[in-house]
DNA sequence: GTCTATATAATGATAGAC
DNA sequence: GTCTATCATTATATAGAC
């Protein structure tokens, strides 16, 4: 799982992992199959590690969940990074993930916006879907945003630098005036 | 440069891309001097297809830019394709244009907060660079975006399914009272 | 420029001993 | 369960003819 999320599935050889576990290549390919094998192996326990455990307990929005789980500097790291090529490397299992991430934050949201601490959307399930990818970018393009920052990996502090600007972000917006989404309202309604 | 977008850089074969291009694997080796060459040769070519004409020319924000792009269906998925490709596997072509994007994105947020029509952040550089995020998000997980609004793949339908959550998202914000905002600037004062 | 043919190395997978 | 040895395939890259 750490080799594949750090190099990917194509870049890593069954011969790295087997060094990289002490035993050789044919004992790996015995015990899961083939390759394809272990990679759904690793795509299942990734899953129920993040998902189920984490996610679930969680009543914070993606983006305080996220920087929970990175307070635990190389706790999860390693399922991060498995975890970004899950969703970017087309899997069964990626997909169900990003659908369940998405669908566990459209619930937050309808929470939040019952509960007033939210603001109200038009378009619920789209807007889920908009937050989500938010909250998973700063995953997803990690090496990006901790080189940004002068940091050698994402960890607690290149999360915690993100959490001021994205919290101001997401109370009082980006633009001062309605301008821009009115006339993006009208441009919805001319097309259908 | 398809090829690579579409199935990254270890799962692209030489012979493929000879095949596609009608030629022989021989040549295309002959003429770019390796796969890595090769390589090169496409980053220069996106990079500048991509930053030098469209951006600099573009005084609207990042996501205006990238659905006036997606306008036209099949000119730069491609392109898009291997951007993010060039974002997501280390390559210093990469690096740049993701520098560049966020150099670009602080530059828009100074002028519009000067003129008025954008609010003020109390940290212009990590603002930037966490819009500059949500911007490419959806183009990075571009697969999963479209899957989830029912396409098979990103286009300008996609893109204008998202584009009014967006503008609410980034006109009101997401928090209805500023709460949660004031709890994280106390927790940063709190850390230094 | 373009091809065929080939060298060389690495890969996933298998077989069989222990 | 674990290993060594090997197979068959595929990959990048090179050499040399045209």
């Amino acid at each position: 799982m750490r080799l594949f999320g750090a190099g990917g599935f194509a870049d890593t050889s069954v011969r790295a992992i087997a060094a990289e576990a002490g035993v050789s290549p044919g004992l790996v390919l015995h015990h899961f199959g083939s390759k394809e094998g272990l990679k759904r192996a690793c795509d299942e326990y990734v899953a129920g590690e993040l998902i189920d455990t984490e996610v679930a307990t969680s009543q914070q929005d993606l983006i305080g969940a996220m920087r929970r789980w990175l307070a635990e500097p190389d706790a999860y790291l390693a399922e991060f990074d498995y975890l970004t090529r899950m969703l970017l490397e087309g899997s069964h299992a990626g997909d169900l993930l990003f659908d369940t991430l998405v669908d566990r934050t459209e619930k937050m949201l309808g929470e939040g916006i019952e509960s007033g601490q939210m603001n109200h959307f038009s378009d619920l399930g789209t807007t889920a879907l908009v937050v989500a990818l938010c909250g998973l970018a700063p995953l997803v393009m990690g090496r990006q945003v901790s080189r940004a920052l002068g940091e050698d990996g994402l960890n607690a502090k290149v999360l915690q630098r993100l959490a001021l600007p994205v919290m101001e972000l997401f109370t009082h917006g980006l633009y001062a005036t309605p301008e821009l989404l009115e006339a993006t309202r009208a441009a919805m309604e001319g097309e259908g």
